[in-house]
DNA sequence: CCAATAGTGTCTGTTAGACAGTATTGA
DNA sequence: TCAATACTGTCTAACAGACACTATTGG
C-alpha cells in the first residue's frame, strides 16, 4: 500500500574527546564508495536482525569500528532527506558520545584518528554539519548540566572540572564560585585522595554522584 | 549486501495545547491495524517519493490528518526496536508541536479530541511513553526558554505568559521577579495594546521577537 | 624557604523575592 | 466609588564575582 520505498536507516557516531586543551572528534576514513578516501564519523546501517533498538545499534558499532562502548552516549537527533546520502533516501539517527582522552587511549583496541573540531577538513556525507550540532549540544548543556564531566575519567578534581568547562564553554568561569557551586551543590562525592600530582598542593579527587547529573541552576554566563 | 530488512520509518506528532488550565494532547483514533480502535499520536509513514526530510514529513502529516501546520515544531527524539510495532522494527521519528488553543480551533478544519495529559488512556504502540517524554522535554525547556510561549496566541501579555509557565512548570512563580525578568531581557516587542478584557486594568500586549527564544538564565526553580 | 597549586573567608555588587504602593479598567 | 487586575518602587535576602588569605605539596 505504501506508494515509496523505505529509506535507509543508519547511525552516526560523534565521539568528542579533549585532547591537547581542544575538543577533538573521531573520525574514520571511508574505504568504500559513496565518498571513499573521505573522513566520515564513525557509523553504519541499523542491523534489523540483531539490533534492539537505536542505542544498541549505537553501542554495537562502537564496539565493532572502535573496539569498546563509551562511558556517555546520547541521541542528538535524527536527519534525514532524499539527497544527503546517494545511495537513496536515508535516516540518521546520531548519537554523541563523550569520553576522556585516558579511556579512549586504554579501552580501544583500535588506533583512532583525532581531529580538532575547531578546524575540520571536508567530510563525507552531511557530516560537517553533525559534529558542528553535536558541539552546539555539547557548549549548550555545559551551561546547565554536568555534561562536560564525561570528558574527564572517572575520578576528578575540581580544578580539572573547571578546566573542562572553560574549554568546553569557552569563556572563563569565576573559581571561587565554580568550587563553591559544585560543593554546595552536592553533586559530587569524593573518591580517595591523593593523586600524586605535579607541582602545588594536591587536589582532592572527587566523583560524579549517579543520581545527579543536572544543576538546578547555569554553571556557565558570565560566572 | 545488508544482511538485514530496512525498518518501518514513521514520523509521529505531539501536538499539545492547553485548555481548561490544563496540558492536553491531540489524539486519533486509529481505523486500521495494528491498535485499530484504540487512541494514537497523529502520525505516519515517512513518503520518500516527496518528503524533503522528516521536518517536512511532519508538516505533511499535521496538514493531512489535522488540517494545518503549527506554528512551532520540534524535534523530540527518535524512538526504535523490533517490537514497538507489531509489523516490524520500527523507527518512529518523534516531534512536538505547540499551539495556542484559540490557533487550533481557528486553523483546523477537522474536528480534534483533546486529552489532559495527566490523565491518559492506554494509547496505541508505546505512545504513552512518548507523550510524556514530550512533556518533560517541555517542563525542562520551560525552566530556560521560552518555549512555553508557543502555547499561548501570538500576541499575549506577561500575566498570560506567567500563567502559562506557571501551569507548565507547575510550580508558583513570582510574579514581581518574572515580569521584571521577561521586561528586561528583550525578548519580547510590545504589539498594540487594548485588548479590551473583563475586569480590571487591561494589560499591555506582546509579541516574541523572533530572533530571541531562549534566555541566558532559567526562568524557572523557585522564581 | 620559595614557587605553585588547592581551598577558604569575606567584602561587595547584582539580582531574586516580598510587599506595598500607584495606575487603569468595568460595574 | 469600589473591586479587580496591571504595573512599579523599594526593602531585604541570597548569591555571584573579586580578592586576599591560608593550606599543602615539590624543589
Amino acid at each position: 500500500m505504501p506508494e515509496h520505498e523505505s529509506p535507509i536507516v543508519t547511525v552516526d557516531i560523534v565521539l568528542l574527546t579533549l585532547e591537547d586543551e581542544q575538543l577533538k572528534v573521531t573520525l574514520m576514513e571511508r574505504t568504500k564508495e559513496p565518498f571513499a578516501g573521505r573522513l566520515a564519523l564513525p557509523g553504519g546501517y541499523v542491523h534489523t536482525n540483531t539490533d534492539q533498538n537505536g542505542d544498541d545499534a549505537a553501542r554495537r558499532i562502537m564496539t565493532t569500528k572502535l573496539g569498546f562502548a563509551p562511558s556517555h552516549m546520547e541521541q542528538l537527533e535524527t536527519i534525514s532527506g532524499p539527497t544527503r546520502d546517494p545511495r537513496g533516501w536515508s535516516v540518521s539517527i546520531v548519537y554523541v558520545a563523550l569520553i576522556s582522552r585516558e579511556a579512549l587511549a586504554s579501552h580501544s583496541a583500535i588506533p583512532l584518528h583525532l581531529y580538532p573540531v575547531a578546524a575540520l577538513p571536508e567530510l563525507a556525507f552531511d557530516h560537517n554539519k553533525i559534529v558542528r550540532r553535536a558541539v552546539e549540544r555539547l557548549r549548550s548543556k555545559g551551561t546547565y548540566s554536568t555534561l562536560p564531566c564525561h570528558l574527564l575519567p572517572a575520578r576528578f578534581s575540581i580544578p580539572q572540572m573547571h578546566h573542562v568547562f572553560e574549554l568546553v564553554l569557552g569563556v572563563p568561569l569565576n573559581r571561587t564560585s565554580f568550587t563553591r557551586k559544585v560543593s554546595e551543590m552536592g553533586i559530587l562525592e569524593l573518591a580517595g585522595k591523593e593523586p600524586a600530582a605535579g607541582r602545588g598542593r594536591t587536589a582532592a579527587q572527587y566523583r560524579l554522584k549517579e543520581e545527579v547529573s543536572f544543576f538546578h541552576r547555569p554553571l556557565g554566563d558570565g560566572m
